[in-house]
DNA sequence: TCTATTTAGGACAAAAAAGTCTTTTATTAT
DNA sequence: ATAATAAAAGACTTTTTTGTCCTAAATAGA
């Protein structure tokens, strides 16, 4: 659905966010080592969201990354995708189906518009601020298993 | 959403299944046209379908591709999704959060959970005899631009 | 039987995505 | 100032996906 580097981006991000609201700046290499992404490939994807304005990041000794507070509420999983894939996920059809539009549909357009509705809803309805406090709670977790072994081992 | 293998998988799945209704067989380089698809890589995908049922091949003159129409109803988006891509789709998290339980859900399962809900039913409730009895009625289409250029044109 | 046609299958090549490594630049503390 | 720390940047490698090409096997029709 979307690519690895978003995947690692999004979870770097929550983390992130979690941290920033108890005050502490996090380095990459906690980061990478929290969330299971190899640290060369990670240092990218945070320069990438950088450069996006997503994230504050800071160099030298107790330097780190880090997210204005004020900005979890704004900072939302569409915003991380389009920063990490560009917004193919949006202009293309989920289903390779060539082209979209409203008088010329595919066979599927009607069943599909169902899904990409609630994916638009979902990437935008679920802010860094809502994630980040849901971790604080306690409510809900982010699993940090490395390299996604666990969905891996399932097909072997 | 679904590797480009599997689009085009799906794309020569519709249009076979219209012309089997019509009473016709299609051949490798009919389809890689009228789809878009590279001819030497469409034949694999093909392969893969025939492997696994879901197309019936004949070699030789007036040889081809078919489907037979009283399994079209059985054939739906779900068993091409698994024949080309395995089950990853369904397995793992469309957002890439590693570990999916429903004690130990991530921050954004509850949000997540009703695109796959919506993405499970469509891939299901899509058959073939439904989508290719759309495009002969003339209410759908089946778009056959090459290589998604109009979508790539876009991000340019 | 012979030839033309069409899928099957495998080896190979190119492109894209993911991952590694090394050097440079900024920042902090001594 | 100097040393230590951490991100920035870019070159490079590996892996995966996508795509090409060539030969073999099956089938229909003359
Ligand atoms: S018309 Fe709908 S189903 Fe068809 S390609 Fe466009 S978005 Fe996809
Ligand atoms: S718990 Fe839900 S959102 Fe989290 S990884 Fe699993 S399926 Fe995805």
């Amino acid at each position: 659905m979307v690519s690895r580097r978003c995947e690692y981006g999004i979870r770097a991000s929550i983390l992130i966010a979690r941290e920033s609201l108890k005050g502490n700046r996090i380095n990459l290499r906690l980061i990478s080592d929290k969330i299971g992404s190899p640290l060369g490939y990670t240092t990218k994807i945070l320069q990438s969201l950088s450069n996006e304005g997503i994230l504050l990041s800071r160099r030298g000794p107790k330097g780190g990354f880090e997210i204005a507070p004020e900005a979890m509420e704004t900072i939302n999983f569409h915003g991380i995708i389009m920063a990490l894939d560009g917004g193919q996920i949006y202009s293309s059809c989920g289903l390779g189906l060539s082209e979209c539009s409203e008088d010329h549909p595919c066979p599927i357009h009607e069943h599909f518009n169902l899904v990409r509705a609630d994916l638009n809803a979902m990437v935008k309805k679920a802010n860094l601020l809502q994630l980040a406090h849901g971790l604080i709670n306690g409510k809900t977790f982010l699993n940090t298993s490395k390299k996604n072994t666990l969905i891996k081992d399932k097909k072997v």
